[in-house]
DNA sequence: CCAGCTCATCGTAAAATCCCGATGTGAAGG
DNA sequence: CCTTCACATCGGGATTTTACGATGAGCTGG
């Protein structure tokens, strides 16, 4: 991939974007939001893929900061970072509010 | 890439952010909202690559149903589908509002 | 201290993406 | 008709991503 200047903002939006827009971890954020408890190891219950495939779409997405991680005694357990979600919902926002003409 | 079920939803909101999620695609989606007009052969003196490239970035957000392209005579001319900005920034809403309480 | 559990990381093979130059296509203009 | 301009598509090489099994690392109960 081409380097493409960006600015700060443009590249922390590509990286969450990137992050998300897999089907693995799209459904991972989903699970995130649907349950009332934050998961750990119950991700790999919910997903056809072996552990540790799904420990690094959560290692993507926490370094993306769409996700937080809490150790919990032996497990780690992952909840959904509001202001991640706030800021791509704004950004599409933003989009959205310039708009084609045609 | 390993086979997820997915619901069309799903499918639909993955598809287009992986269009977006790459740093010469959502510069271009940038630059169409930015512009007053909907630019078309522009877009390869704005972006440092190759004219095929463009093309082919420029067809991966069509077929995302990201941006829409008229021809007008000898040249295209692209701007964004607001229905999919709408939709992202809905799908993000809903995920916001769901979160942890950790 | 050891065994066993949960999760992270490593090595690597298969697949997908990205980019380019070359070439195809279709609309004007001469 | 022939050239030219704008754009799309093809073929292919380089790089990245994805997924897995194996292994490492840390906590916990016995």
């Amino acid at each position: 991939m081409k380097a493409i200047l960006q600015t700060e903002s443009e590249a922390k939006t590509v990286a969450m974007l990137r992050a998300i827009a897999h089907p693995a971890r799209f459904r991972i954020v989903k699970l995130l939001a649907a349950r009332a408890s934050c998961v750990c190891g119950d991700l790999v219950l919910e997903l056809p893929l072996a552990q540790s495939t799904v420990s690094e779409h959560v290692k993507v997405l926490k370094d993306a900061g769409i996700i937080r991680g809490t150790i919990a005694g032996p497990n780690t357990c992952y909840c959904l970072e509001p202001a991640a979600l706030a800021w791509l919902q704004r950004e599409f926002g933003e989009l959205r509010s310039a708009c084609c003409r045609g």
